[in-house]
RNA sequence: GUGGCUGUAGUUCAGUUGGUUAGAACGCCGGAUUGUGAUUCCGGAGGUCGUGGGUUCAAGUCCCAUCAGCCACCCCA
């Protein structure tokens, strides 16, 4: 029994769901593809190190959530907890800095061993984009803005928030991570035991915590836009007001934090609250570290990721599968006949399908089970006549047609809706 | 990884203070005379009550463990 169980966090995307995940999937491609981003795939597993590296030593992704194992080879492999790792190292891979800028798009699974809950599985699909070789502000205001039109797309922008904040450049980071530390230090007996921990692994963390006791220490916490040199207060400036141009609002978050130790400048998450505690719903920012890190030329990226079942619930869209038609022979003769007929109401581009036995009373039933449009009738009467019956099932109506003509006439028909 | 809630047919759920062959709806399969589905009527199949222990004369009902789901934390998409 437990092995007939799929592993705990995964789950089968069954038709029906698998349809709401093609529709997330496609519309972002090809709103992707409009502002020039081109579809990219990277292997599921990569080595250890691309990730470990990157990522950082302390980030709970590295600590304890990687699929991390080793191949008969004796390499050690990582399930892919992300793609930006992978789509930088592709891209140092493939000597790809001699084209840079370079934008791409990517779909596909990624994998945490987390405790599951709603909105949140082992393994798990994002699709993202990534832009390469850019450090300009107007590359972050891109990035941002095509996001935004992919919610569009997908009907949930009005449900999401987009919160904004920045991380500055490395030496304001450094500067501000300095004070910080320092004044929590002060009064680490007030801190949270969870935030003891973050004072060592990820400071910045502590701003964002739930927990009453360190929001109140947080409240009187120095503040980062104070520690801020000017190069990033005008790199923020730029990318804020390419988003006022563009008419994308946004909410400034100075509590917005990331956990991954490769981002700077522009951080930013579409959340929202439909999704309970699941509520970021594209996330992404600006790592110009990143793929010098990976041992790569120093070069500046953006990009964001977000979830496809997070999207699909959020949409709530469940499209219906293509109609069919079902042909419905009687007869031996009929159903040789069959075989060809739909063949060619496939080759013209039509969806088709015959039940592979039964009479007639059953083969109706099929049809109608299989959501067909319309019925071909096809007996022996009909067959010796070179006609068939087209019975429409919404409405019962039903009419000759000339099986030589059928294809042409069902695709008219059936375009006219 | 931590804490809480839940676990009965394919699905959504009922199952009284532990007590005889565990129910319903929907779905599925079959039938209602000769070449017409979906509506109606009739019938049928399907559950080791998540799994494994324990308490009891007796457990779906109580206890423990385990697995899974859900919720919150951690973290994140």
């Amino acid at each position: 029994m437990a092995d007939l169980q799929p592993v705990r966090g995964t789950h089968d995307l069954l038709p029906e769901e698998m349809r709401a995940h093609r529709r997330v999937s496609d519309l972002a491609r090809g709103t992707a593809g409009l502002h020039g981003f081109d579809e990219i795939a990277t292997p599921i597993f990569e080595f250890t190190n691309v990730f470990a590296r990157t990522l950082g030593d302390t980030s709970d992704v590295v600590t304890k959530e990687m699929y991390t194992f080793e191949d008969k080879g004796g390499d050690r492999l990582t399930l892919r907890p992300e793609n930006t790792a992978g789509v930088c190292r592709a891209f140092i891979s493939n000597g790809l800095a001699q084209h840079a800028p370079v934008k791409y798009f990517y779909s596909g699974p990624m994998f945490r061993h987390e405790r599951p809950q709603k909105g949140r599985m082992r393994q798990f699909h994002q699709i993202g984009i990534e832009l390469i070789g850019a450090a300009q502000p107007l590359a972050d205001v891109e990035v941002i803005a095509c996001g935004r039109a992919i919610l569009e797309s997908l009907g949930v922008a009005d449900d999401t928030v987009l919160e904004l904040n920045t991380l500055g450049d490395t030496e304001s980071r450094n500067a501000y991570r300095a004070v910080l530390v320092d004044y929590f230090q002060d009064h680490i007996d007030r801190l949270s035991e969870d935030s003891r921990d973050r004072l060592t692994r990820n400071p910045m963390r502590i701003l964002d915590s739930k927990d009453d006791g360190d929001r109140k220490l947080v409240a009187d916490a120095p503040i980062f836009s104070d520690y801020l040199n000017q190069e990033s207060q005008d790199f923020f400036g730029a990318v804020t007001g390419g988003l006022d141009a563009l008419g994308i609002t946004y909410k400034l978050n100075p509590r917005l934090v990331r956990g991954l130790d490769y981002y700077c400048h522009t951080a930013f998450e579409f959340t929202t609250e439909a999704l309970g505690a699941q509520g970021t719903v594209m996330a992404g920012g600006r790592y110009d570290g990143l793929i010098g890190m990976l041992g790569g030329p120093e070069t500046p990226g953006i990009g964001w990721a977000a979830g496809i079942e997070r999207l699909a619930m959020l949409s709530g869209v469940m499209p219906e599968a293509d109609r069919p038609i079902a042909v419905v022979p009687m007869g031996e003769d009929a159903e040789r006949r069959a075989l060809t007929l739909v063949r060619d109401l496939r080759k013209a581009g039509l969806r088709a399908e015959s039940a592979f036995s039964g009479n007639m009373k059953k083969r109706m039933k099929h049809a109608n089970k299989i959501n067909a449009v319309v019925a071909v009738i096809l007996g022996d009467e009909e067959l010796s006549r070179g006609v068939a019956q087209v019975k429409t099932l919404d409405d019962g109506t039903q009419r000759e047609v000339a099986l030589d003509r059928l294809a042409d006439d069902l695709s008219v028909a059936l375009s006219q809706g």
